[in-house]
DNA sequence: GACAATACGTCAGCTTTGTTGACATTCCAA
DNA sequence: TTGGAATGTCAACAAAGCTGACGTATTGTC
C-alpha cells in the first residue's frame, strides 16, 4: 500500500514490483544451488556434508573460537553441531583444546590436515564466485553485497561484520 | 596465484581478491538464512518444510507442469519430490490430473487453498526482499541479479530464464 | 564452604528431506 | 503384438536438523 505508483524522481520504483521481487527470489534459489554444488562434490567423496563444511569454514575464519561462539554463528543446536564436530575431531581435522583462562571452554582449531580440506573446499567455491564476479564486474559485485547484507537478520549481520575486519 | 596484483587498467581487480571472495561467500550464507527465515516460520505452523514451499512456488509459476518437469527444476529425485507432493495432494493444496495426451503424465495445479498458502509464503518472502531492495537501491539490485545469474549452473540458468519471460 | 550458573558433552527419540531399489502403468516403435 | 522406454508410486534407509534430559567440570557468588 505504501508503495503505490507515486511518480518518482527520475529513477522509478519499477524494481520493486512483485514480479521483480519474485525473480529475485528465484535467482537466490538457483544461485544458492550453484553456490554449494562444487564443495558438495568434494564433501561427498569424504562422506561429509554441508554441516561439516560450515564448521570447517568458520573455524578457519575464527581460529580458537569456542563451541558456544560457533554455535551462535551457525545458528544450530549444540547437539547438532556436536555430532559434526565429533567426527571432525575423530578424523583429525579439528583440534579441541581446553581453555587456559576458563577451563570449561574448548578452543577449536584446524589441524594441518583440516586446513588442507578447508583450502580445497574454499578453492572450489571461490572459483565459481570469482567467475561470477569477473563476469558481472566490480559495480555489480558492490550491489550484490549491498543487497545480501540488507537481507540478513540483525544477528547474522553482526557476525558477518565482526568477521569482515579480520584482514581489513 | 593467478590473481596476483597485476597493475590493471583503471578499474582495479581488487574485488577479486581471495578475501573479497570469501566475504561474498559468507554474505551468501548469512543472507540465505534470512531469505528462508520468514517462510520457514509460516511453514512450521502447518508442519511443512522448505521442500513443500519450493514445490508450491514452482507449481504456482508453472501451472499444469508435470512431475518430471518439476523434478528437473527442483533438482531432486522423483522419490523425494513424490513424498512432498503426496502430502500436498492429500491436504488438498495441490491437484494432480492425469494427462490428456499422455496418460502417464500428471499435471499439477494449486487448488484455491493451495494458492492461499502460496500467497502467504510469497508475501512473507517478498516483504524481506522488498526491504532489502529498497535499502540497496535499483543499481545495487541490478548488480545483485547479475552476479546471481552468473553463479548459476547452466541448467538452472535455463530454467530461470524460461520462467523469466512469463510476464515480461 | 555451599550452591547456583556456565560450558560442554552425550543419550534417546523425532522430523524433514535427501538417497537407492523395486514395481505398476502407459506409450511407442520395431 | 511385444518389448523397451518413459512416467510416476511405494518401501526402506541415511544425513542432519530439532527437543528434552542428564552428567561433569569449572567458575563465580553469597
Amino acid at each position: 500500500m505504501s508503495d503505490g505508483p507515486q511518480p518518482q524522481t527520475g529513477q522509478s520504483l519499477l524494481f520493486l514490483t512483485d514480479e521483480q521481487l519474485r525473480k529475485g527470489i528465484e535467482a537466490m534459489f538457483f544461485a544458492y544451488r550453484g553456490f554449494t554444488a562444487d564443495p558438495d562434490r568434494i564433501l561427498e567423496e569424504k562422506s561429509y556434508g554441508r554441516a561439516h563444511h560450515r564448521a570447517i569454514h568458520f573455524i578457519h575464519r575464527n581460529p580458537g573460537t569456542t563451541v558456544n561462539n560457533l554455535l551462535s554463528i551457525l545458528g544450530v543446536t549444540k547437539q547438532s553441531l556436536n555430532r559434526v564436530l565429533r567426527t571432525l575431531i575423530e578424523d583429525g581435522l579439528v583440534a579441541s583444546t581446553v581453555g587456559k583462562r576458563d577451563k570449561r571452554e574448548r578452543h577449536l582449531h584446524l589441524t594441518t590436515e583440516g586446513a588442507v580440506l578447508e583450502r580445497a573446499l574454499s578453492d572450489a567455491q571461490r572459483d565459481r564466485m570469482r567467475a561470477a564476479y569477473r563476469a558481472a564486474g566490480p559495480a555489480a559485485v558492490a550491489g550484490f553485497r549491498q543487497v545480501l547484507e540488507a537481507m540478513m537478520d540483525d544477528q547474522a549481520r553482526h557476525h558477518y561484520e565482526a568477521m569482515k575486519d579480520v584482514t581489513e
